[in-house]
DNA sequence: TAGATTGTTAATCGATTAACAATC
DNA sequence: TAGATTGTTAATCGATTAACAATC
């Protein structure tokens, strides 16, 4: 008996959260046909060592094998399970602008085993559209949608000052979990997880350090090589 | 002369996805016209210590005032620095889909020294077309278009299978930053800061810590206290 | 066989939390 | 004043990296 798998150790954060990048590039090489993949190769590719990498296998239930690495059909199986790509998880969408619009036709979603059941508004000039296969809900069949259809994952892409709001209807609706995209913090009981998207954060971490960069550009020429710019004056 | 501030020393990854957070917050805080705020005040918000919260705030050009806290006028000031609210950073979105018409029009963008000045897609059916002031170019343009506007940051809004392609184009315009939100791993030379938004991925940890839970719900019943389960048999 | 690669232990590194004197 | 809160040092915790025997 091996020390590792057995899904029941809560995994660290970091780990769970390079899983989804492992499972990309598994993916990527399963289209190319490839049947092994080494710790050295996927380290390469995402900009890990390779002891992170062979750290990270250690979690799933899956041995590797010296000289060939981890055989690629069945990483892809165990990290797909690992993140629910084998399990249907039905979502609902609350907000039909441009944002929720384009999660709700977003492939990759269904591609991963999540399943959008239903898209919302408040806005009666909105209600009705189709959005895709769906039709543009009222809010007020929230609560009896996330019952009946037995939805998981309510997806909030509403404007920042609506979105606690809805966060609260979605709880009181019974959701387990929450997608937010909206720019704001949300409390909800812990028996709910939530997980906030802040793509505004993202620019803000790219503004940071582009000026960083930008501030410690060296004295020397840009293509000075490291022996030049360590003798410098 | 104190040990902080003086943003010379790159910040901890941790802290600096602290910081949109904290400025979230305290543009909150100013909003209601609060004058100051405490350690405490903000590590409840948002779910943090208070040791936490002040080693955060010690990278910052700032002191707090016992009894009293830190001036809320003041930590949005320096929060807003250190994020690059208070800097134009201008920017052209790549994808003039649902998701990159969506970005174009977000509203959160240009409040935080974000602004777009171009929007592209490689679609002659949808070039031409109008994005709230903006008109969708053709990629051909991409490369003046960098140069010319100054633009610093390139927001991927493409199929993942398009994002390589569109990000070695970005790239060779002499773009400083990237953010992906294609649901890739992107390759560039490392003088390019990439951000991946990675949307996909926080479903997937949804989905994990729901399946989580709900295989360690405890066998007695939900409402059951803290001494009821301790004592369960 | 020789060499590459795994799985795992131990060492290092860094981030969070605790503690507490200083201070308002 | 007494009590709350900061700023900072030290302790703890956890994640990453290094190292290496086992193995194919």
């Amino acid at each position: 008996m091996s020390t590792n798998q057995q899904d029941n150790h809560r995994l660290p954060g970091p780990v769970l959260r390079r899983f989804p990048r492992y499972l990309t590039h598994v993916r990527e090489l399963k289209k190319v046909q490839q049947q092994w993949v080494s710790s050295r190769e996927i380290a390469e590719t995402l900009g890990l060592t390779t002891s992170t990498v062979r750290q990270d296998m250690s979690h799933l239930d899956l041995t590797g094998v010296s000289k060939r690495g981890y055989e690629v059909n069945r990483l892809e199986q165990v990290l797909g399970d690992t993140l629910g790509a084998h399990t249907e998880h039905r979502n609902v969408i609350i907000g039909a602008g441009l944002l929720g619009r384009a999660l709700a036709l977003h492939a990759d979603f269904g591609e991963h085993g999540f399943k959008t059941v239903a898209i919302f508004d408040s806005d009666p000039k909105v209600i009705g559209r189709k959005v895709g296969p769906l039709t543009v809900r009222p809010m007020t069949l929230l609560k009896r949608m996330v019952r009946d259809q037995k939805v998981d994952i309510g997806v909030i892409a509403v404007p920042a000052q609506a979105a606690q709001m809805v966060s609260d209807q979605l709880v009181a609706a019974g959701i387990r979990g929450i997608l937010n995209l909206a720019h704001t913090h949300l409390h909800v009981p812990k028996t709910v997880v939530v997980v906030e998207a802040r793509i505004l954060a993202r620019m803000q971490e790219i503004a940071y350090a582009i000026r960083k960069r930008r501030s410690q550009q060296p004295l020397t020429m840009p293509a000075a090589t490291p022996a030049a710019s360590a003798g410098a004056a």
